[in-house]
DNA sequence: TGTACATCAGTGAACGCGCGTTCACTGATGTAC
DNA sequence: TGTACATCAGTGAACGCGCGTTCACTGATGTAC
């Protein structure tokens, strides 16, 4: 036997404390995602949480890649459906939603914890190097052939069009404003990706070649 | 005599707590910034402070408005130098160059407060929207007309691109990455400015007249 | 102008509070014989 | 299979610490006569 039923036990009591962890830090950053409500939040108590993570530093890195994994997934599923040159605004679309915004339990984490992550010492700056750079990578696999600017530029400015759009659409709810940033965002991306196609176009009629 | 020597003195005093507190907050965020520490910068004691200020969310609130005054004022200076068509673009490649990422003492204050307020109840999300309005109109006016989309979601789109981007770079600092995101924000912000007078470049030829 | 009192910016210790972490303990599960 | 012991996930009170705020106090400045 591998697995003792105590350790299978164990394994979903990590996870329901990954969940919870996971909701609160969506919901209230960093600091405010107290060890005693992430217990809480997955029916247990404070002091057993040190048989599961080292630290509360320890928690909060494991939940990070967690959520940006599953936010990544949810992101850039079904496209097959849409039209090649449609998918990049797809994803776009999703990000930049009213829906998006207001999803506490499975939304983005990034707006609750980049400020946290600049203004500290910055100890989950490698979580967030390593997930920023697999959000643009996977985003920059869906756009046209570009050459100014590059691909992977263009894929990491909108990442950050995405990322500020929605952090300042959160941090503004309650107000017409909020609304606003997302359709900006959006025609602004949209702009964006239409005219990194253009150029394209553009550039192959002058050449006669493929670029 | 309207202000005596000791009102002079206490005018003083508060400057150089706004100030201290400024730098604090820049730096360490919302949180990060304690009254005591806010004190010692301007060379006080904690329990002064609450002569000048009802408590730390007036300090706050006061701070974030002068910050961001401040950085507005530096943010639009010196435009008349440059041609028309250029100044947005230089109003971008100021808030996204790597000197102002560094910039802690007078730099924008948003990337250290907006996750705060979006994950907090949100004591401050009126001053961020004037101060973000404020920010984004003063853009509009530089922008060229536009109607897809609208100039009005231009500016918005943009600095909501231009925060994401300091935002992300700061709490990347260190990495490679953070000056790619600078640049790929400014490039993407450039790339969005040409195209939106394009698209008036177009509409002219197309309809004869002015947009 | 001089004197006696009032004001109040600023001091520094103390307060209550919430946090991350520790710790002695419990009891169900697992192991050894 | 049964029994005695070991393990360890989870409990809940307690710890030290840093925070925002309060408070009795000081002493220089301002006011009234």
């Amino acid at each position: 036997m591998v697995l003792t039923a105590k350790a299978r036990q164990k394994g979903r009591t990590h996870e329901a404390i990954l969940g919870s962890a996971a909701r609160l830090l969506r919901e209230k950053g960093i600091a405010g995602a107290g060890v005693a409500d992430v217990m809480k939040g997955a029916g247990l108590t404070v002091g057993g949480f040190y048989a599961h993570f080292e630290s509360k530093e320890d928690l909060i890195e494991e939940t990070l890649r967690r959520a940006s994994e599953e936010v990544r997934q949810r992101l850039f599923e079904r496209l097959e459906d849409k039209p090649v040159e449609k998918q990049a605004e797809v994803v776009l679309k999703r990000y930049l939603s009213a829906e998006h915004r207001d999803e506490f339990v499975q939304g983005c984490a990034l707006p609750a914890v980049v400020g946290e992550i600049g203004t500290t010492a910055g100890e989950y700056r490698e979580v967030l190097r390593e997930q920023f750079a697999a959000l643009s990578s996977e985003l920059e696999r869906l756009l046209p052939a570009s050459s100014d600017p590059p691909r992977r530029y263009l894929a990491i400015g909108l990442v950050a069009l995405m990322y500020g759009g929605l952090s300042l659409s959160r941090a503004l709810r309650g107000t017409p404003l909020s609304d606003d940033v997302l359709r900006a965002c959006r025609a602004l991306g949209a702009l964006a990706l239409r005219s990194a196609g253009d150029v394209i176009g553009a550039a192959r009629e002058r050449t006669g070649r493929k670029v």
